[in-house]
DNA sequence: GTGGTCTAGACCACA
DNA sequence: GTGGTCTAGACCACT
């Protein structure tokens, strides 16, 4: 599992940690059940400091993408992942408006916004099949 | 043009007006030439600070979706609409794709995905049908 | 609104801060849309940090007690607090039970166990109306 | 007695651990004088750490619910249980209020409150009946 | 001036 | 060694 982040980008550090180890699990490099460094250990390794590390690991278990065992470490959710609830719907369509609407000003047509959302899922799923 | 804006959420206000008038531009219901409230008048209507308004007119001149002229006032980019820029590519696809990697991680199946993408396509070009 | 805490508990400062506003919104000594201290005031005021104010405001925010309006400041929930949802009876019963059962053990009967909920409940709701 | 045992609470594991116990006697699925695992059976049994079954031990004979006899082993309190010291209602009512006083915020009613109060009780207390 | 973020260093409870 | 908490100081975006 690579981290890569962008000091300079104007997502909030966290933020970028918590969409990559996402994007992790959704490619399949991450499996439910697999362990995640220690806060310390990955602050270490990608150069940030651990209460950000800490803050992206705590949201994440809020949002039930990972468990925090007690003084045992960190795991992906070997459970069930959390499930499409009604806020998750109603963020994800935030997020997901402006894009949309930008492109329909930008002259893309709805085949070739629905071709991109194709490309980039494929390439997520498919990043993950070279690591298993 | 009924702007709709979110106080409490995350987004900053600027950003929100932007999104705003974007889709008013998506959705047919603001058009090539059609003026826009002057930053003084947009600010009390919708009630927030000049300066915010200023800002998002500026960013919005910058990516060239309106024109800013000193005496005629603000006005929806008449001439060529900003096209697929390579730096729009990246931003969009920095922004699409923790989303659909989420969708993945919820159980969002591809064809489910580009259903929402279709729905929210359509919900944004008709909207502006109304208006016509 | 006065705070009083225990730097000597093990309840954690922020959920002692947490709990004394849930108290003041119970008691109606904090109505809803009341403003709530900045976190640089707040944390001042009590003499503690501002990141342990914020951490707490943040907390409260997201159970949706309070509102976290950008850059104007802190208010009480103005619209409906939150309900009685599935994840909050788990954890009050969690949080109750093993109160009930020392109590039993102590050798406290039903009724005097009710009686002092009534008292507490009571206690609670009389110390506001002081307040009106 | 069957310890259940949430390895993700917040709440310490010596800490669930003293509060199952506690509810085994509540429930009289423990009886007076009952012998509990040795430290190190219990241990194994739980699969937990030697060192935290000694802990919830230890504070259990301190607080008076059990008696350690380096030979005998452990048994429940045979004497008579700890009473309702000040320091127990003080400790007692500190845990309460917050609780109470959440409830009232998430619109409860007193005597809905009440009845989960009673509801709780005779759960504790008739699941020991089905033990006898 | 407000909250948000990041860094840094320290202590503690837990296992 | 692990995460949790608290403190402290700094910078930034937003209004």
């Amino acid at each position: 599992m690579i981290i890569q982040l962008d000091m300079q980008s104007d997502v909030p550090i966290y933020n970028q940690l918590m969409n990559q180890i996402i994007e992790g699990i959704a490619s399949g490099s991450l499996k439910p059940g697999d362990p995640l460094p220690s806060v310390r250990s990955m602050a270490s390794d990608i150069g940030i400091n651990l209460h950000t590390v800490n803050k992206a690991y705590t949201l994440l278990k809020q949002e039930g993408f990972i468990q925090i065992h007690r003084q045992k470490g960190v795991v992906i959710q070997p459970d069930t992942m959390p499930g499409i609830t009604p806020e998750y719907q109603d963020k994800r369509n935030a997020y997901l408006k402006p894009i949309i609407a930008e492109a329909i000003c930008r002259g893309l047509s709805e085949e070739q916004l629905l071709q991109i959302v194709r490309d980039m899922h494929n390439e997520i799923t498919q990043t993950g099949e070279e690591n298993v």
